[in-house]
DNA sequence: GCCGTTTTCGGCCCGACTGTTTTCAGTCG
């Protein structure tokens, strides 16, 4: 059973919980579990198989005993048992906004409602305005919420494409007189890969001037709440937008409520608490009322004795006690990339030649760059044959030269795992390349022993440097390759094999948690864009994101070493690789 | 139901906004 399976088992039983009345606390219990098992790096059959599941935050002795349940027998009596007191579809409906646990449980036992088409038609009957502290307005918003509901809009969306908006905004409320700062929060800042509503906060004195121009913005088509402080709003795409306007000298507090994560935030609040302190994202209030004000995060953090902690962080996976300790990573940034090694040219399926992609790498101060086209078989993407290969030598040859001194330019291939584990090019030609990318673009499908082997057969090849988006997913399209990952990870480190963050936002894999527990592990990364155009490089920032949050450093990052460096590890690869 | 630089028992973040209410409950983040 996969982690996200199990997880959605726990979040499913703590919205039963809830809608049944349970204790609100229980119900955090069975949620906590939840989101915790979700974002763990590692799989939990692995953790059960050690007999720790104890030690996963927020998993104590009653939920470690039903996990080891479900994972010995597949089943929970404890759920069967719920299930049927309360209807196992019923959770489906707090899927819409302003219906929560109350309501949901109101509509079920006065009104029989047990799905989004029961309630649909209470609502058009007028049933629902009948129910105590239920008005003509509740069914009314009731109504609309189904409505966008059955859009069929995806409830998260890509961060490559929701950042683009986001920085649009940030524009145009700078530019409203009065606006000191204007800054995205919320998962954007984090940089998690789906976005499901963008945050912006924003300092200014007259927050009403404010609140005005923003829902005047031509993209606003729905005023969903609005107040003094805080607007929120449905954007022509169904995007929702959520902006808080504070005063400059509140900024700190307010930008670091609004990052979150919700996990990150109470156990801040919970620490300040015990210092006497009580946070909120208007500052900090002592016992005897009085308030401390906070206009940057840094004086958040410091007041409690912490250093800044980077917004990619707060996820509540052991940061804060890493600031209490005082051990927090120095995290990579985009300035730290030396190098591109994942690219591609009009050799293969890339939009450009070789020249326009390294004026682009050299534009953006880029030291190397490697040319890692397809290899034959892959032909949709126009593979290179053995021919062709080596007439690219041959113009990278001519490149080196006329860049010498400015950009250091390699040959070497994205090159296909065939079906059976074996590499798309014999080895011969395998070791004339500078730079052997291998991956998987077909039979993603394979049982997880099958592809698992197929990779790990494919990584221990002497002439392998990397492997590239390991698990072939593509966020929101397609599902990632049922893998072992701790067997291919424990095999990237004893062949010195690198792992690719690939920074395309489709992509984004590794993802965060595997790349975590990469580096946990001792693997080395890198951070490459797969350019097949010159825009594309720089796609880079999302792929740093995602490294910060696996508490990445430079130190971890092949192609953010200088050049000496990335060559004398390719020469320490080939001589360290486990002969056969 | 979980957890411990106040605790193995007694806590468990904090506030904005809305609608249905005459002071608050529910929802959201």
């Amino acid at each position: 059973m996969r982690n996200r399976e199990l997880a959605e088992i726990f979040e499913r039983i703590a919205d039963l919980l809830q809608i049944r009345g349970d204790a609100i606390y229980r119900v955090l219990a069975y949620r906590k579990a939840g989101e915790s098992i979700r974002g763990l790096s590692r799989s939990v059959v692995g953790i059960w198989e050690e007999k720790d599941l104890e030690n996963i935050p927020g998993v104590g002795k009653a939920i470690a005993t039903k996990i080891d349940e479900l994972l010995s027998t597949g089943k929970l009596i404890f759920y069967e048992k719920l299930i049927e007191e309360v209807p196992e579809n019923l959770p489906d409906l707090l899927r819409i906004a302003d219906v929560g646990p109350k309501k949901v449980a109101l509509f079920w036992k006065e009104l029989g409602v047990t799905s989004i088409d029961d309630l649909e038609k209470a609502a058009k009957a007028g049933k629902l305005q009948e129910l105590p502290g239920v008005g003509p307005r509740s069914e009314q918003k009731i109504l609309e919420g189904i409505r966008s509901s059955k859009k069929g809009r995806p409830e998260r969306l890509s961060i490559g494409s929701v950042n683009p908006i986001a920085q649009s905004f940030i524009r145009r409320l700078m530019k409203i007189p009065g606006v000191v700062h204007a800054e995205a929060a919320g998962s954007l800042r984090r940089w998690r890969e789906t976005i499901g509503d963008l945050d912006i906060v924003v300092a200014a004195e007259d927050k009403k001037r404010v609140m005005d121009e923003f829902l005047k913005f031509s993209e606003v088509e729905r005023i969903k709440g609005q107040g003094e402080t805080k607007a929120s709003v449905e954007l022509l795409d169904g995007l929702r937008v959520q902006v808080w306007v504070h005063p400059p000298e509140r900024f700190g507090s307010a930008l670091q409520y609004a990052t979150g994560s919700q996990g990150h935030n109470v156990r801040l609040r919970e620490y300040a608490l015990s210092q006497g302190l009580s946070l909120s994202e208007h500052g900090f209030k002592g016992k005897n009322g009085n308030e401390i004000l906070c206009a940057s995060e840094e004086e958040v953090y410091a007041t409690l004795g912490l250093p800044w902690i980077a917004p990619e962080m707060r996820e509540d996976l052991g940061e804060i006690t890493a600031g209490i300790e005082d051990t927090l990573p120095k995290l990579i940034s985009e300035k730290d990339i030396k190098g591109e090694i994942h690219m591609h040219s009009d050799w293969s399926d890339g939009r450009v030649s070789m020249e326009d992609m390294a004026n682009a790498a050299l534009e953006r101060g880029l030291e190397y760059i490697v040319f890692t086209d397809h290899s034959r078989s892959l032909g949709i993407a126009s593979g290179l044959s053995l021919e062709r290969l080596r007439d690219q030598r041959k113009k990278i040859n001519r490149l080196r030269k006329k860049f010498a001194g400015e950009l250091d330019i390699f040959q070497g291939s994205e090159v296909e795992i065939l079906a059976d584990g074996s590499l798309d090019y014999p080895d011969e030609v395998l070791e004339a390349l500078d730079f052997v990318i291998i991956s998987l673009h077909s039979s993603l499908r394979q049982d997880r022993e099958k592809i698992t082997s197929r990779l790990l057969a494919a990584i221990e090849n002497e002439h392998v440097n990397m492997v590239a988006h390991l698990s072939g997913r593509l966020i929101g399209k397609r599902e990632p390759a049922d893998l072992d990952f701790e067997a291919i990870f424990q095999a990237a480190v004893e062949n010195n094999v690198i792992l690719e963050i690939n920074s395309n936002p489709e992509r984004l894999d590794l993802k965060d948690t595997h790349a975590r527990r990469a580096v946990e592990l001792g693997v080395k990364l890198a951070i490459t864009t797969d350019a097949h155009h010159p825009e594309h490089l720089d796609l880079r920032i999302y792929g740093i994101g995602t490294a910060r949050r696996a508490w990445v450093t430079s130190e971890d990052v092949l192609n953010a070493w200088p050049i000496r460096k990335f060559l004398d590890f390719l020469e320490k690869q080939k001589s360290s690789k486990i002969t056969h």
